[in-house]
RNA sequence: GGGCGCAUAGCUCAGCGGUAGAGCACUACCUUGACAUGGUAGGGGUCACAGGUUCAAUCCCUGUUGCGCCCA
């Protein structure tokens, strides 16, 4: 006997754990089958799960547990990236609370505190997932540090230094002056800032001065020129001249440059190739040099111009610009503007908004920094990705998301993968004590090339993480080795993820996997939304507004707020969620469970060798052609990716045809123990375990419980996708059950509105009324009384009775006899709502059919369901007049 | 500044060239033997605004407004 309630965590834990240890969710290459594969997005091993992890990878479950149904061969392939910056960050961290720094470990030593960390509390979040269900196999779970992954990444950064596309090169990059490292131009985020613009004014040698406007004035330290645009009138002459620079009395040009925006400030730049992006490129377009003055934690730092410091009487320091050495930026700016003012040469200082570029991670203002790194050149990369999304052979869903794609693919800039880290892949490059530079597998290759003897030393940084996790739908599989899944699960089927990770993840993807395996990474990109909270909000820590998704599932059970994400992920969509969503859906599980527990109380068991296509009871056989009807509907929903759907034809199936049709017809059936109660048994049974099967990909706890519970043949996690049944009659079937549905829809309406109470029952009394009909209201009789409070049926025989509510009901008109308990004005009311309703109806569609031009063009189907649906309206019409006429 | 998306019931969202829908919330009634985490019924919408295309527009096109996101 089922308990009173379902209770999850009663159950969760030991499921899964007999799934996991039963073998349920192991991909096996050699088994047959059509192959069906999705790669987890690999979460950071320092991560914890939150309800964004929750949305992607129960999407991603749901998709794996129907292939599985439908008898696919499946792999889903776990694992975790390394997270670099992240995890040296954490470990950083434990180690500054040991009173330990990383420098004083040492790289090695530090390294191996990072493993220590990584297998004590690494990879928290693939515990976590296996709480919401995540049926991946985790026998096969990866770590982009793992060997095999670290051997395939020096390989491909190897070849793809042969094929000149990884390259060494000396360029500006996005410096992060408190990890002190590169990063990528996609980690950092630019926030508007209020800020101020500073008017300077630079001495030209004829006693002129030409004002420049900055939001920077502390780099001016490290100007090189000075840039107007060609055809500023107001500058034309001073092209070419000198200028004198305040505070280092450096000489500097005075270019024509395309840069000057004329509109903006004075229309004079002043240009610091070494510190701003778009004067690195003017730098290079007139050959100025590009001088460095911050250091690496972005620090005043002179030795790059100090030789060139003067003394100027009244403009230039060199006494000043030395005091400033080692100062912040912060700091170094506010002691230069208050020295230009003392001096004279500051003009004004405006309020300002301007970019101001922060570090993703970390938070860190980021500093533009002239250094040497590793690229690799993506635009190589790019156009065999470009073809295949182009050509169909990778297809985002939604559509509309390859447009974001193409925009950065056409826009590619060079991928600085090198990082001042030491927790990563590290960069397979040697240098002989020359410079020279020699690329290999490993350091004896690296030998090799140099000749013996040469002293080599190794370079010092790692790979950015993302590099590697381009790799992982290869690699996962054992690239550069040609293991049996390789072949068999790349390409993969499927790629889940979120629209913010299309540049640093999927276009990376595509570009390695067409590379290095000849072939696309994946079919699909399903592209999904951001989960928000109840009022739209992004989540996070700051706004305190985060949920915790294992709370959800302490709280309401894995498969409620399965249920909640299913439901509410709509094409694309942001989905907002709270607790009071998934507290909602709980109510369906426990429906289901009720529902389940009301048909074994009534002695339905599942029948082994049960043939639909042999049923014969009407009701019976309604069911099973409204479970075909969802069948259809949910395969339907989940092959489109319309999870929205798929959850809401369950509901449909389950609660209002289920529950509150099916359950009900069948009570007087089962009271009664004859032929018919012995195969209404069976059929419900066979019904709720389609139901099981049906809803297994989302809510697989509480179907798996029932099914073992109820004693369904066979293991839950091999069970298939229901099929559609053949049904005789089904359309008789149909015919019959719609027909009592709506008398008795149609007969509780009357009662309500005219208050009339449960507990006074009514007889039912038909005129003109078909036999068929007739029939089927005295086959359904004890049903229609119980569920619309009716005494008996009964034909009319003798007066019409006075003081009786009227139906009309296709050809019949029914009278509720209510003498003394209906309040007749109420039923005219009534009455007279309906008529009115009805020539509304009429009204708009004469109109419609009393267009010459719409007769004509509209579709002949459209022209005629409208002809029916103007009959229909007038034959109602016309008995609701009389049975208002009636009323006197 | 460029691009994208959204605007439908109080809320969250489906829909879609021809009858405007669901869930929640709300109102009334119901402790009837699976379920009060429930049942029954009901109210509630110029489908953001303005044009256009069409026999017909919530739906297609153009513009406007408001909101959100991405890129510069």
């Amino acid at each position: 006997m089922l308990e009173k309630s379902f209770v999850p965590a009663e159950h969760e834990t030991s499921l899964y754990d007999n799934w996991e240890k039963s073998g349920a969710f192991r991909a096996d290459p050699n088994a047959p089958g059509t192959p069906f594969s999705i790669m987890f997005p690999p979460p950071n091993v320092t991560g914890t799960l939150h309800l964004g992890h929750a949305l992607t990878f129960t999407l991603q479950d749901i998709l794996i547990r129907w292939k599985r149904q439908e008898g696919f061969n499946v792999l889903w392939q776990p694992g975790t990236d390394h997270a670099g910056i992240a995890t040296q960050m954490v470990v950083e961290r434990a180690l500054d609370k040991e009173g330990v720094s990383r420098t004083a470990l040492g790289r090695e030593g530090f390294v191996e505190r990072v493993w220590d960390w990584k297998q004590q509390s690494g990879g928290e979040i693939v515990q976590q997932l296996r709480k919401l269900g995540a049926s991946a196999d985790w026998e096969r779970e990866r770590f982009t540090m793992d060997e095999g992954l670290s051997k395939a990444v020096r390989k491909v950064f190897v070849q793809l230094h042969q094929e000149g596309i990884i390259y060494r090169d000396r360029r500006l990059v996005n410096w992060d002056p408190s990890f002190r490292s590169a990063i990528s131009d996609l980690e950092v985020e630019n926030r508007e800032t209020r800020g101020s613009m500073w008017y300077i004014r630079y001495p030209l040698e004829d006693g002129r001065t030409i004002t420049v406007a900055t939001t920077r004035p502390e780099t001016m330290l490290a100007d090189v020129a000075v840039a107007v645009h060609p055809e500023d009138e107001r500058y034309a002459d001073m092209i070419g001249k000198l200028v004198t620079l305040p505070l280092t009395g450096r000489r500097i040009p005075i270019v024509a440059d395309l840069h000057s925006d004329p509109e903006k400030g004075t229309g004079a730049v002043k240009i610091t190739p070494a510190h701003d992006f778009n004067d690195f490129e003017v730098g290079k377009r007139h050959d100025l040099p590009a001088p460095t003055m911050l250091d690496e934690t972005a620090c005043i730092w002179l030795d790059e111009i100090r030789s060139e410091l003067q003394d100027v009487e009244g403009l230039a320091s060199i006494e000043f610009v030395n005091s400033l050495a080692g100062m912040s930026r912060e700091e170094g700016r506010k002691r230069i503007v208050s020295e230009l003012e003392r001096l004279e040469w500051l003009e004004k200082i405006e309020p300002h908004k301007l970019q101001v570029p922060y570090a993703e991670r970390g938070g860190a203002v980021v500093e533009p920094r002239l250094t040497l790194q590793w690229y690799c050149d993506a635009q190589k990369l790019s156009g065999p990705a470009v073809d295949a999304v182009e050509s169909g052979k990778i297809v985002f869903e939604p559509r509309q998301w390859q447009n974001t794609f193409f925009a950065w693919m056409r826009d590619l800039q060079p991928w600085c993968i090198s990082r001042q880290l030491w927790w990563g892949h590290r960069i397979p490059a040697w240098y002989a004590p020359d410079g020279s530079v020699f690329v290999a597998e490993n350091e004896a290759e690296a030998q090799a090339q140099a000749g013996e003897g040469i002293p080599l030393t190794q370079d010092e940084d790692v790979l950015d993480t993302w590099f590697s996790s381009g790799l992982w739908p290869f690699t996962t599989l054992g690239w550069p080795d040609k293991p049996p899944e390789l072949a068999r699960y790349y390409p993969t089927s499927v790629l889940v993820t979120g629209f913010d990770i299309i540049f640093f993840w999927v276009a990376r993807m595509m570009m390695m996997g067409l590379h290095f395996m000849d072939d696309v990474p994946f079919r699909t990109v399903l592209i999904h939304g951001l989960v928000r909270d109840e009022k739209g909000q992004k989540m996070s820590k700051s706004k305190g507004n985060g949920l915790d998704p294992l709370d959800l599932i302490a709280e309401f059970g894995a498969d409620a707020t399965r249920l909640a994400i299913c439901a509410g992920t709509g094409p694309g969509r942001d989905i907002k969620l709270g607790r009071k969503r998934v507290e909602e859906h709980r109510a369906f599980v426990t429906k289901l469970w009720n529902a389940a527990r009301f048909l074994e109380m009534n002695g339905a068991a599942p029948v082994t060798d049960f043939d639909p296509a042999a049923v014969q009871g009407s009701l019976s056989r309604w069911i099973l052609t409204e479970a075909n009807a969802a069948i259809t509907e949910a395969q339907q929903a989940l092959s489109a990716y319309r999870f929205d759907e798929y959850a809401n034809c369950c509901y449909r199936f389950v609660w209002s045809r289920f529950c509150d049709w099916f359950v009900e017809f069948s009570k007087p059936v089962f009271a009664a123990e004859n032929a018919e109660t012995t195969e209404l048994r069976a059929v419900s049974a066979h019904v709720l375990g389609l139901i099981l099967r049906l809803m297994q990909p989302v809510t697989p706890f509480v179907t798996a419980t029932l099914w073992e519970q109820l004693g369904y043949a066979g293991d839950f996690t091999a069970i298939q996708w229901p099929e559609t049944m053949s049904v005789q009659g089904a359309e008789e079937a149909r015919a019959e059950l719609d027909w009592v549905v709506r008398l008795i829809s149609e007969v509780r309406t009357v009662r309500s509105e005219m208050n009339i109470p449960p507990a006074q029952k009514a007889p039912l009394i038909f005129r003109d009324v078909s036999p068929e009909n007739l029939a089927r209201a005295k086959t359904w009789e004890e049903a229609i009384g119980r569920m619309a409070r009716v005494s008996e049926v009964d034909v009319l025989s003798g007066d019409i009775p006075r003081n009786a509510a009227q139906i009309v009901l296709d050809e019949a008109t029914i009278f509720i006899p209510l003498e003394g308990l209906i309040d007749l004005d109420a039923e005219r009311a009534r009455l007279a709502k309906e008529i009115s309703k009805n020539e509304g109806e009429i009204v708009k569609v004469r109109r419609k059919l009393d267009n010459a031009d719409f007769v004509a063009r509209a579709k002949p189907e459209v022209v005629e369901e409208n002809r029916q649906r103007l009959e229909t309206f007038e034959h109602d019409l016309e008995r609701l007049k009389a049975a208002l006429a009636r009323l006197g």
